[in-house]
DNA sequence: GCCAACGTTGGC
DNA sequence: GCCAACGTTGGC
């Protein structure tokens, strides 16, 4: 059964533009547990939210889906990467990645005060409080919520 | 295995 | 730039 998750980055890091423009992406680079396993529960198809955080206002600002599943994250075994982990080894991967390709980019960016305004996206886990996880589970009504509303 | 110190995230 | 939340580290 197809799976919704939302994905934040910093778009002056990695935006929808950028993901609109490569089509395709490695998610490497997370380097929290609980992301990385919720990176392993994924399968090509599920759907994620693409969330902008750091903008003004944060926001979701359009749709991926997943293309590839997990695998391990290169990134942590270069010495030379801002993300590498030198307790990750290849015989003993850490840390995981997927591949997201780009579905669409949103008409109305939908901001988080809107989320925290609306009834129907009451419990979602972007708007509570204190909530920095970077890969995160979706319902399936909160994700066709947004989606709509972003279209 | 507790917990203080520290680092990071991310909204405001 | 501030600070709350919270994950991680390391001494004990």
């Amino acid at each position: 059964m197809k799976k919704y998750w939302l994905i934040k980055s910093e778009p002056d890091c990695y935006s929808i533009d950028d993901l609109k423009k490569d089509k395709q992406t490695a998610w490497s680079g997370v380097r929290n547990y609980q992301a990385r396993n919720f990176m392993k529960d994924m399968t090509v198809g599920d759907l994620a939210l693409f969330w902008h955080s750091g903008a003004n206002p944060p926001h979701s600002a359009g749709v991926a889906k997943v293309t590839k599943s997990a695998y391990p994250d290169k990134t942590a075994q270069d010495k030379n990467n801002d993300h590498h982990d030198p307790k990750s080894t290849k015989e003993n991967p850490i840390w995981f990645n997927v591949e997201f390709g780009f579905v669409e980019k949103f008409k109305n960016i939908i901001s988080l005060s809107q989320i925290k305004f609306n009834p129907k996206l009451e419990g979602i886990m972007v708007a509570q409080r204190g909530s920095r996880l970077s890969i995160q589970p979706v319902s399936k009504d909160h994700f066709e919520t947004i989606q709509k509303l972003g279209k």
